[in-house]
RNA sequence: GGAGAGUUGGCAGAGUGGUCGAUUGCGGCAGUCUUGAAAACUGUUGAACCGAGAGGUUCCGGGGGUUCGAAUCCCUCACUCUCCGCCA
């Protein structure tokens, strides 16, 4: 959510930064200060006449305590008009507040200077490439095939048990799952995150923190019963430790990581892009989480970046990492960047990561700040996979296959104790 | 699932109708003393909003009500804890 004051001040700048998004925002924007220009003055009023209120109800209290009854009596009589004056006052203004609130819900971030404008993917900016797509003697097999032959992902099983989306698994495949996790959980320790294990739902407030309420509850899986949402990435968990937080000073940094499974409805399409595990309602996925001060978030997105890489490196499989354009970036962000891993037998790029950084847009829907000599400043956070799981399997198998079986990369052996399989 | 207790400032914990945004302690910050530190002492220390400022308003779990006046009384909802039951 945009900060109120910002709009005030920097209106045509934010025109322009939306127009990015191909969002033309200035009807909204107009509204918004339209709105907030009411509320300011009903706000001035009110204010002037609860004072005006508490300064008779003291009067009055005087008087009854020095004994002079009538007089007390002849001074309430004076407050019933303010009363009448300020519930007409009180109504007015929150109804401005509402109104307000819900213009502002509809503003998605202001995106970063170096974001470009664009439509949709097509415009994404490339901005890095990394390892050579391999070339196979013979007809390389996509993941689902492969996983069937060797027996490590069951899809029907999960049919059966659950539905579409909910794979199975198992042996070697279930194997080299953990041992996933627990290699990127290790770099992202060892790159000086803390590990979290988080609750799995979260409540109404959980989603509202991190932008996923309003309006996108029809993506997450919701447990009516207990009034619960089945989080969607471990960003909603971790990012809402800090919901409602001062930090004490200036001088924070804060990494947090977690491996959580995420649970997504997503309606969706069907057909070839969904495939396989390609696009699932459950998956396992490492996030690491940063609460920055705003001077540092610019430094904080780029270490994280070089983090992704390094796991990408180590895994040796070849990726581009993407700059995506105004049209592509989600609603809350305000730089993104997508890493995609280059599939062999489906000739395509699979997205296996994405990081981003919000700037204030999620710490002011927090209220997670941080005290600045007297003031208190909203704080930057940031976000990104290392790694989603599926598709980072996907391509291992697809990629990493040879004629007889699949190669586990040097890095993961030691996790997954076998070095390949057939 | 049943019964009970509770929700107050960073924490602990007073406050049951009138200068209470709130006693006090701890913690934090500043100062005195000290070569320095500790101790002791003194002062200071919540947030949001309106306003150029002076100043004003709001917030004692959320919402509503009674009253000239509510942290305090009433209603309602939510949450937490304890005990019992069930259970990994």
């Amino acid at each position: 959510m945009l900060e109120i004051q910002r709009i005030r001040q920097e209106k045509e700048a934010i025109l322009a930064a939306l127009a990015k998004r191909n969002i033309d925002a200035s009807q909204t924007l107009d509204a918004i200060l339209e709105t907030d220009q009411n509320w300011r003055m009903a706000k001035t009023q009110l204010d002037q006449v609860a004072a005006e209120m508490n300064q008779l109800a003291r009067s009055i209290g005087e008087l009854f305590k020095s004994g002079q009854q009538a007089e007390a009596t002849a001074m309430k009589e004076k407050t019933s008009a303010l009363k009448i004056q300020e519930a007409a006052l009180k109504e007015q203004v929150s109804a401005l507040e509402d109104a307000l609130q819900k213009h502002l819900y509809t503003l998605p971030n202001v995106p970063n200077e170096a974001v470009v404008q664009g439509r949709d993917a097509e415009d994404n900016q490339n901005v890095f490439e990394a390892g050579s797509i391999p070339q196979f003697s013979f007809e390389a097999q996509p993941h689902w095939d492969l996983a069937k032959k060797f027996k490590l992902i069951d899809f029907e099983l999960g049919v059966k048990v659950t539905g579409a989306g909910f794979p199975f698994y198992r042996g070697k495949g279930a194997r080299l799952q953990r041992a996933l996790i627990q290699f990127f959980l290790d770099e992202a320790i060892a790159a000086g995150y803390e590990e979290f294990i988080s609750p799995h739902m979260v409540n109404e407030a959980s989603g509202y923190g991190t932008g996923q309420l309003p309006d996108k509850e029809g993506q997450m899986y919701y447990v009516q019963e207990d009034d619960f949402y089945l989080i969607p990435t471990a960003e909603v968990p971790l990012t809402n430790i800090y919901r409602d937080v001062i930090l004490p000073d200036a001088n924070f940094s804060i990494k947090m990581c977690g491996y959580t499974p995420c649970f997504r409805r997503e309606a969706g399409s069907y057909g070839k892009d969904v495939r396989g595990l390609n696009r699932l309602h459950q998956f396992d996925k490492v996030e690491i989480v940063r609460v920055e001060h705003p001077d540092n978030s610019a430094k904080a997105l780029d270490e994280m970046i070089d983090h992704v890489k390094n796991l990408l490196d180590k895994l040796e499989l070849p990726y581009r990492i993407l700059r995506l354009c105004g049209g592509d970036m989600g609603f809350a962000s305000a730089m993104t960047y997508d890493f995609e891993v280059y599939s062999a037998a489906q000739e395509k790029w699979l997205e296996v990561s994405s990081v981003s950084r919000f700037d204030t847009f999620q710490s002011n829907r927090l209220k997670l700040r941080f005290k600045d000599d007297k003031k208190t400043t909203l704080c930057h956070t940031l976000n990104g996979s290392a790694l989603a799981l599926p598709r980072i399997l996907a391509s291992l198998l697809e990629n990493h296959q040879t004629e007889n079986g699949i190669q586990i990369p040097k890095a993961l052996q030691a996790y997954t104790g076998f070095s390949v399989i057939e």
